[in-house]
DNA sequence: AATGAATGAGCCTTCATTCAT
DNA sequence: AATGAATGAAGGCTCATTCAT
């Protein structure tokens, strides 16, 4: 069984997903976690400290993958390109909401710990990524792109389908209780859009057309 | 001068942008609008009303738009997304932070209301940018996309690269207050990298070459 | 009647004095003064704030009285300390347990915003009653003094015989809600021995002789 | 070095001393000691009892010296006042500053187990400050005076004058932390102070012009 | 004997809303 | 129509204490 600790983080996981930082109180927390009120200040200070441990908690586990991804030598860029897509979707739209906390509280415009926290962790991220993409350029596979904006249409893309799955259910007029959009496959459906939208983008329309 | 319910309308909208919904006070509001505090429940009801009626109060006019570029019969496809992605930035990067509400409310998975409200605004406007897309398909200038998913991207990525614009700047080392990271150069950058982004990835790869 | 903020004013004298301010709480407050709890924060901004906003309430009345005295051109050094007495183990011994407050507050060594509201009031009463003592030395009616230390004779005995009342009857040993030791007795009690304190360590021993 | 019930002991009567007994939190006092916070209820049982503990750790020692001095049989009135004096000031202004918490305690008009057994030890000790006075005045060498009301000045002077030092500092116009007011100074003054205020108000006046 | 973890009650404050005018 | 006053509920947090070890 989980620590309390560990169960207070995996209830603010899901809560903060759900209904946002200010939207959750540390009386829901509590009650999630089955533990008492008081435990959330006893084991991480507020709920404002609550939140960036569970910035750290999960941070390490992120960077790390694209670090792996980085590190692999043999591996062309526009697979590694394709291992993130992979990777991304999986992280954003997996029962872990944790990504979409962080885009979500990002958008607000308050300056405090916590938005520079998030910040951070955000920023290293990007680097990784940056770096893949980088790679490829510099090595001709791809096309000499806007690197930071093709970070965004990445992550970006990924939180809009992520979020507003419900919506394109509608859009196309289905009911989104029905089999074609389980989880799975509008994951890989995402995942497919995305590696063509790359592939098409980043490299020269010779190897294109090829 | 704006009426009171304008006042309190335009100080919503900046507000609910700045600290979201929950992180919004009615005492924030209306000292923003410099009315009396009684005044948002005397003419809204209540704030979760005033948010419904700021949507409708902005989704008007959006969809407007979008409508306005779609029966421009003697626009080709392709100017009509360039169209589209010059009027969707101005939007979002605008002082008018309306979608940026939007769409950050909805990424909270509370069933509300209000949240019924914004889907419905957003899909409205996603209905009529995919039809941009589904003519350019039909009349066989764009490639076989899925729409739904490159909606995703354009709105995405948009709103990503407004929220990390700091980000971006951090990214690639630059003082954030300097010139070339003024509203108006990241927006055209915004722009063209979007305007490129669906050239090289909706035309045939002979178009682009050519 | 009086109005809310008045009630509350009231309660908050007869509670800090009864249980001292750490050991009232605003519900404590707001249940004396018949209100609801957050009109303390509605009036007063705070718990705090409500300690400061007592404390001018009251202090401008206690210096009125003081300057009044030593306006009086027409009195004779000796009948203004007896005035300065008689006045100041009224306010003390009266139902306004304003004064007790003051002093036991002041008595704690935390330095805050209400530490030094309260020092200033006390400080300025003090600058009065100097003015008296001070006065009489200069006309050679009272012999050279400490006047500091006077002050903190005339302030302290009465605080001291006011907060150990009980303890004197017991020290009698008599029944504390005998006749003898009801208010008005005490309070006399109390008045003529520091008169006589005040006459015998001031005037000169040829005039007490006399 | 001391053990740990001490160590709480010490403790509380330095936080107790400074931020009141409301205004200390287990905590607080936990930390002071370098003890567990579980330690207090351990060896007290509460909070309240600890304070009776300190109560009675520090009051045998507290009568004990003022019977030493009823007992110095060659001793005549006057030096008795006089080696009381010293005493009392010596004990309130030190750094051990268990007197001003009894009396701070006192002012508070709870009747508990807390008070009751803090009212206990003060009459105790009254009582052998009377037997001084009263010996002085039964052997003709005191005026005949209100004794209850001597010892309110006694102790009330003091604590005033010790709770107000800084006070007295401003009311001057010195800088508190000029030399002129260091403690040994001060407490000169105080002694003095007080020691004349005896000798004029208790001795007949004959000697006094003597 | 000693303690870190845990608790329920209570703290002060702010919330969105409604009342009386 | 418009508002200052007022409210009960809920907010995050700290309290003294007790539990399990």
């Amino acid at each position: 069984m989980l620590d309390k600790r560990d169960q207070i983080l995996e209830a603010a996981e899901e809560l903060f997903a759900q209904k946002g930082f200010e939207g959750t109180s540390v009386r829901d927390l509590a009650k999630k976690a089955k533990v008492n009120v008081a435990m959330i200040s006893y084991y991480f200070g507020s709920k404002e400290k609550l939140f960036e441990s569970l910035v750290e908690y999960r941070a390490a586990f992120l960077r790390e993958k694209l670090q792996l991804i980085n590190r692999e030598e043999v591996l062309d860029p526009i697979s590694k390109i394709e291992m993130l897509i992979d990777f991304y979707v999986d992280r954003i739209t997996s029962q872990s909401r944790f990504s979409r906390i962080l885009h979500r509280e990002l958008s607000l415009q308050q300056r405090s710990e916590m938005h520079n926290a998030i910040a951070d962790i955000i920023l290293r991220n990007a680097h990784e990524m940056r770096k893949i993409i980088q790679e490829g350029i510099r090595k001709k596979v791809f096309r000499k792109m806007d690197a930071e904006m093709l970070i965004a249409t990445l992550v970006g893309t990924t939180m809009q389908a992520t979020n507003s799955k419900e919506m394109v259910c509608k859009l196309i007029g289905s009911d989104p209780q029905k089999f074609s959009f389980n989880d799975t496959r509008y994951k890989n459906r995402l995942k497919n859009y995305l590696k063509d939208l790359m592939r098409t983008t980043l490299l020269y329309s010779k190897k294109q057309s090829a």
